[in-house]
DNA sequence: GAAGTTTAGTTAGCTTAGCTAATCATCAAG
DNA sequence: CTTGATGATTAGCTAAGCTAACTAAACTTC
């Protein structure tokens, strides 16, 4: 392992705090995945599902784009959304190519539950911490929410 | 997007900064994924090997723990890195049930390849960030990686 | 306005990844 | 030496990913 791989515990130089926020990131997500069982939806399933429940309602491409899949597998997670009755679809009256996709009341109840879970855990593990370690935690959100964002860049 | 959903902006809440913090992970992680095409290793497959690499040899169980994934399924991922020359297995000779699985050379590299492109990436908007942002993320470092360790309740 | 081009989605057919149930092999106890 | 427990594999299913090829609707161009 090359010299600069080594996360330099303490490292402030931005390669050693991409290293450490990358891993923490991934470490969080995996942790939290454990609440996932209990919802009965799949990880794709959700994962679109939320861009629904969050973003509004989407076409299927914009669906396929938002999770990085291509337009077939779009159009079977959605068949399935569908008939599992957590989505509906209809026709676009201006542009009758393109479907209108959006939750129902079930699929967002149901996805609301899901992400509460997830969110609940992590909120306990929170409250344990020492107020300086959580405002330190706080502090750095804005910052985080940006570097989240697509247009980062 | 309905009112509830919006996390609150200024909240100091555990529960609004679970959600937030949640959600951030959420995105940032899957803006980073962009960069996994060019490894030519599926996710799954990834996630594996970078258990091998960062934590050493394991059985096929400990992976399968690790991953959070049943025994079947992980003896079929590993399967397929060996084929790839990715990792290679020896039977434990204490106890004959159990595999040795490591990483390969090949597999060490073309792993710390693709993280490197994921972390490249990252560092560059880093260095986008003004100073205070920097500083904030950074002071939050140690406390994110506190909460994503497995025993962090 | 008919012909060609582009765009949105779907269908077909393949591989990979996930599961459960059942099996094999080894180890540990009695 | 049998019995039971444990690590891993096999068999067989469903879901999720892909590419290639197709349909349908909407533009463009003459």
């Amino acid at each position: 392992m090359a010299p600069q791989d080594r996360p330099s515990p303490g490292g402030r130089k931005p390669a050693d705090v991409a290293t450490r926020l990358h891993s923490a990131a991934i470490h969080l997500l995996r942790r939290l995945r454990v609440e996932d069982a209990a919802s009965g939806l799949s990880g794709p399933r959700a994962s679109a599902l939320s861009v629904l429940v969050f973003g509004g309602p989407a076409s299927l491409g914009d669906l396929a784009r938002a999770e990085q899949v291509r337009p077939p597998t779009m159009s079977r997670l959605v068949a399935g959304l569908i008939k599992a009755g957590l989505a509906e679809a209809e026709r676009d009256p201006d542009d009758r190519r393109v479907q209108r996709i959006r939750a129902t009341a079930k699929g967002r109840g149901l996805l609301e539950a899901g992400r509460a879970r997830r969110v609940k855990r992590l909120t306990r593990d929170l409250e344990r911490l020492d107020p300086a370690e959580y405002a330190a935690v706080a502090a750095a959100l804005d910052t985080l929410e940006r570097l989240a964002r697509p247009a980062a860049s």
